[in-house]
DNA sequence: AATTCCAATGCAAACGTTTGCGGAAATATT
DNA sequence: AATATTTCCGCAAACGTTTGCATTGGAATT
């Protein structure tokens, strides 16, 4: 039923003009007392609600944060969710969550749609395909903020808030030589990703330097190439050995491989992760991991987002840092 | 910068009326052919955008659907998501995910933020505190189509679909007495939950006509409560043990439990649980599980949610069933 | 008593679309 | 050649707000 209940239909019952209704709504200081309370009388009794469409027509712009993630699957980007939501309520912004399963196709339909609806600012992790940057730039056009977030271009340029990758990748070679293992395999993601080169490159700053221990590497796509990589490995390497997996979906892929020969953690093989802290606790025994906050990287990306629309100009890289966690796996 | 393409500027660059472009630029047959190429031609050039906004507030409905669930985190749900995104993706609509944490007052901030929104239809889990349903029907009443998931209102009367908790629980019984073991433990999630009810009821139906079995249940609230009760478990309880976990979230405390107290599984205890599919691999053994396709009620819920916008009146409740995956925990 | 001032309200334009209706020109039908 | 039909286009209203600028009546100031 119930053709909502508008201005309008209030300034009519109560003989006013929309304009005074609508400044009532919002105690504004031109209208008197007695006709405000009338006024919200009978908004509460007609269930009156704002139409959005008609307030953001007006004033050319929502109340709607948007977050662009490969994947809500996994717990990285809920924690991250989670802050920035925190923040932007706090705010009276409101959230809304776009997933593009890796595929820069629909990436660019999210980005429209963010056009489209004049999103407040957008919070986005890339794609690991996206490699063209024009559906950002058109978007940015629009004056519509953008934030790049944990999966962020390779190239500089952009307001980007992302992990410390190097350091972190260093600091997890540091703790995996301090085990004692005389070989180490390090489990990277895609190559194509500068995310993989980055923790790559500060793993290996460290390890190089060592060059008492043999190094390989394997580059995997996802949690099933990591278990084949743990399952095609001869028996004699599964001794003596430390594991460095550089994200939560590689540890499980890893970890199933290992429960499934029977290898024993940490004696024979230690484990190290890069994580948000969910997953280790999963494994027998705890895994021990270099944190990832999502949750804090969320906080900082919206005070990026602030930064950037009170018209910060210097277009900030901004890293975070991460400490050690150490469980019993190494 | 760049004041936006509008169909005003590109009428006036034209010579034409903003009707007309309107029209060209959706391919009505009332627009000459020509017309219609100058039309797109310039819009392509000026990068012209329809607004939202003023669309919306026209046809007074926007092309979003929303999702509420009580929590990102988990596997559950992201199935659920993408199931709805697939579907509405087809149909040109776009999905809006909100979280409630468990909170009935974010919830209730929620179908607001919906209602001002007028999107076209909600999906809501509701949370476990959820008992006062009126800011559903104030959102009902606003002619928004709700169809409620997995979590649903205990009393029945709105259009729903959820997991046949009864029958799988009651499936998930007879497999763990087919384990053979004296004694049944059912860790159930928190008591107020109408799921919890059903998939207990279902789960008794059977236990309780073999009466030579002793069950036990203990209600937990999340993973830390089922892990506690693990660990407080005497250890002669720990032999000849079957455990039943009625979700992902209880199995993870309940599988440290056993992690940390060196429980030989399936050797001294069985476990089984009711899953997705996802965690249940990551464990030593896998754990068998009854399966509750999250991906299969997604895809169940948009067609009830096009049933409902297609004006079927009689308010369904679907059920769901899913089947047993045998691992090697049970 | 005339002037100024302020408090309270209303007018009207604007935001960018969509769409029913009507009109003019061109074409087809007798 | 007159009428009927079709083709193409524009007018204007409507969607529900917000807001700068009047306007009104009455109180305060001279």
């Amino acid at each position: 039923m119930k053709s909502q209940a508008t201005l309008k239909k209030i300034a009519e019952h109560l003989n006013l003009s929309i304009s005074t209704v609508s400044r009532a709504l919002k105690d504004h200081p031109d209208v008197a007392g007695e006709t405000i309370r009338r006024v919200k009388d009978l908004a509460n009794l007609l269930n009156y609600e704002p139409n959005a469409f008609a307030v953001n027509l007006r004033q050319k712009h929502s109340n709607i944060y948007a977050i662009i993630v490969p994947e809500l699957a996994g717990f990285f980007y809920n924690s991250f969710i989670d802050a920035v939501e925190e923040e932007a309520q706090q705010r009276g912004y409101n959230i809304m969550v776009l997933q593009t399963r890796e595929d820069p196709a629909i990436e660019e339909n999210n980005l429209k749609l963010c056009r489209y609806n004049h999103v407040a600012g957008i919070f986005v992790a890339i794609t690991r395909y996206t490699n063209d940057f024009t559906p950002f730039l058109k978007t940015m056009d629009t004056e519509i903020p953008i934030v790049f977030f944990d999966k962020v271009p390779e190239e500089s340029g952009f307001p980007s808030v992302s992990i410390a990758d190097e350091e972190m990748g260093a600091l997890a070679a540091e703790k995996i030589l301090k085990s004692g293992k005389s070989k180490v395999l390090a489990i990277l993601g895609n190559q194509a990703l500068s995310i993989t080169h980055r923790r790559e490159a500060g793993f290996k700053s460290v390890t190089e330097k060592n060059t008492h221990i043999s190094l390989s590497c394997a580059y995997c796509e996802n949690e099933t190439q990591a278990f084949d990589t743990i399952m095609k490995m001869p028996a004699e390497s599964l001794k003596d050995l430390a594991v460095f997996c550089m994200s939560d979906e590689l540890l499980c892929g890893v970890m199933q491989g290992f429960y499934e020969r029977k290898v024993s953690i940490p004696g024979d093989v230690g484990v190290l992760a890069m994580s948000n802290g969910f997953f280790p606790r999963l494994f027998n025994p705890p895994i021990s991991y270099v944190e990832t906050s999502g949750y804090q990287l969320g906080k900082l990306s919206f005070t990026c987002m602030v930064d950037l629309i009170g018209g910060v100009e210097y277009l900030s890289e901004v890293m975070l840092r991460g400490g050690y966690i150490e469980n019993s796996s190494l």
